[in-house]
DNA sequence: CTCCTTGTGAATATATATTAACAATCATTT
DNA sequence: AAATGATTGTTAATATATATTCACAAGGAG
């Protein structure tokens, strides 16, 4: 019961979409759906939509489809939606604040706690009813306050260093915008988003295009 | 000399995580290195390394190795980052705003040089050498300058819209922030930065690990 | 009763990673 | 100048992960 019920990290990256998709018929007013219907929508094909949900358990009506709604709700427990988070941000530059600030966040129960940073200049200031507070303090404020998820977004030359003190205090959940591959032990989950890294394919990509055409 | 020559996207995902670390080993003054010690690095195996770098050619020296900054120039060359980039960004929110600032570019050639916005108290500010433009301006704007790259970073309302724009007038390239899956023709190459379905599956790996440990 | 779509399994295809092997060849040492 | 040791470039074989395709019984809606 443990190699056998591991999900391919495709299925759950997958997921995330289907929740958007859903979503959006959810505010259309459109509340039946079905794997074809979705599959034209996502662009994957109605078969892996339903092998995909099947992962989970059944959450259709043969003959009928799926209930919009329902569908929804389902995927936001098996990603864990339906509860709620509490975050920090460490590092309050240009990335950190507009992590701070993402509404996108809203749409499910996260909640940006505070905010770190070493520069004096930005510390007392508030983004959304959080603080940023002196880097410093961040142990002691982890020792108070339970937190769920760490938002690394400061300089890549501290990251690794700001990563282990944050797992020292406690955190299993780190969500990492420093362009650096964190070294940390198995029982901590690292989420990177490389925007250098997605720059750099990008610019590949774009330049293959040129060829061709040139061509 | 079409399917033949075409490279496994995860090889183009690796080269700037190469280019990375041979910037680091750079930056420490070392100038010899090898699959091997790349592979320690990496976390990838050596073979794979001289597999994916065998794909473009032969950059190093039997019996030696590499020379880091050699290696590093060919990955550089082999992802067009030895050229220069004019980029604009639409959309000058809090994303918007926080990649105009981001010193990440500037490791390559990449110059932002306009933001669009159709926010009144925006336009006018400037980023970085970079003005906030009326987002009506775009393509006035666009017949006159050559742009490479578009960043769209405007609400998913209307990023498809804005998309559909932007390669009317000549876009090929599009880094795309907004939450949403562009229906763009097959010419046009975007790369998507999706942050809520990166922060979805952290859920989902965290309440996994915690499920774990609970058990 | 009919039609439709799910849940499910199986078979196959494709993409990617892993492993092994080794000749070629360069730096270094002797 | 020759021997030594190291590491690339390269091919091949295999393993794994993921996607695709087909099929169809089961069961609910209408």
């Amino acid at each position: 019961m443990d190699k056998q019920n591991r999900i391919s990290p495709a299925v759950i990256r997958r997921l995330p979409k289907y929740y958007r998709y859903l979503g959006e018929l959810n505010k259309v007013g459109i509340n039946k759906t079905s794997s074809r219907e979705l599959s034209e929508m996502t662009g994957f094909s109605a078969s892996q939509i339903r092998q995909d949900l099947n992962n989970f358990g059944g959450f259709g009506q043969q003959g009928f489809g799926y209930d919009v709604a329902n569908l929804r709700t389902e995927i936001a427990k098996i990603l864990g939606l339906d509860k709620r988070y509490r975050i920090i941000i460490v590092g309050a530059g240009n990335i950190g604040q507009a992590i701070a600030n993402y509404t996108g966040f809203y749409e499910a129960d996260y909640e940006v706690v505070a905010l770190f940073d070493k520069n004096p200049k930005l510390i007392g200031m508030s983004i959304r009813n959080a603080i940023i507070r002196d880097a410093d303090d961040i142990e002691e404020f982890l020792e108070k306050e339970h937190i769920d998820i760490a938002v690394i977004c400061t300089p890549k030359s501290v990251s690794q260093q700001v990563a282990e003190q944050l797992v020292e205090c406690g955190i299993r959940a780190i969500w990492n915008f420093a362009p650096k591959d964190l070294k940390m032990p198995e029982e901590v989950y690292v989420e990177n988003v490389h925007l250098n890294e997605s720059l750099f394919s990008l610019t590949y990509y774009y330049n293959e295009m040129r060829k061709k055409k040139g061509e």
